[in-house]
Parts: C-alpha cells; sequence; structure tokens
DNA sequence: TGCCTGACCACAG
DNA sequence: ACTGTGGCCAGGC
C-alpha cells in the first residue's frame, strides 16, 4: 500500500533529476498533480540533506538559487552546478529553459 | 494545543 | 501586462 506522502514523492522524483540538468520546485509538485504545493517541495528540501537527493539541483522558476542560502556555503550550489556544466550567473541558472528537466515530459 | 512560518507557484484584480 | 494575495503540507515554538 502506497503510503507515501507527498513529501515523500518529492524525493523520488528528486533524486530521479539526471546529471547536468535542473528543474523547478513548480515542475515536480505539478508532476505530483499538486501545482499549488511547490511550498511543500522546497520544504522537503530541508531534509533532502538526510536523503540521497541532489537538492542543488533544484531551482525555482525563474532558475533562481533561492535555497542556495541553506547549503552550508554561500556560493557551494553554485558550485556544484558549474561542476556539472551549469553556468550560474548572478543566482541564477544560464539557459535555464536549455537545462530544464521536466519530470513531467522526462517521467 | 494552536498559530505561524517556509528553498514557491498559480490565479485574480 | 504587472502586482498582490492565497494556498498547498508539514514542522517548529
Amino acid at each position: 500500500m502506497e503510503e507515501i506522502s507527498f513529501f515523500d514523492k518529492v524525493y523520488e522524483v528528486a533524486k530521479q533529476i539526471p546529471y547536468g540538468r535542473v528543474t523547478s520546485y513548480g515542475a515536480i509538485a505539478k508532476y505530483l498533480g499538486a501545482a499549488r504545493s511547490a511550498r511543500m517541495v522546497g520544504w522537503a528540501m530541508n531534509n533532502s540533506h538526510t536523503k540521497d537527493v541532489p537538492a542543488h539541483r533544484v531551482v525555482n522558476r525563474a532558475g533562481i538559487l533561492t535555497g542556495k542560502n541553506h547549503f552550508d556555503g554561500s556560493n557551494m550550489m553554485q558550485q556544484l552546478l558549474e561542476n556539472e556544466g551549469i553556468s550560474v550567473k548572478d543566482n541564477q541558472v544560464v539557459d535555464f529553459q536549455k537545462y530544464f528537466w521536466d519530470p513531467v515530459v522526462e517521467l
């Protein structure tokens, strides 16, 4: 029985984010059937450190690293993205649309 | 126990 | 076309 909460589903999707790709909170929320629950996706990321979830690949709808403040360092999130070949400028992903990974389409 | 906050997005005015 | 507010679920005080 799938006693999986919306919370847990977020991790399942986030873990499936391919290398060198990024997605948005809303995209995950919408895939789960709750486009308005985007806030929960972000809140789930708070426990992402206890999971194997690449929270650094998850940004907001505008491609801005809104959650970078929750990482260890100040620009650690940016470092991780650049390490995957994703350019980040002023806390914003360059060519976000190009690297955007939509779970609704990919999954 | 109850109210408020929180890594956002969609809808309405 | 833009700005403002509501809403979703869960956790913290």
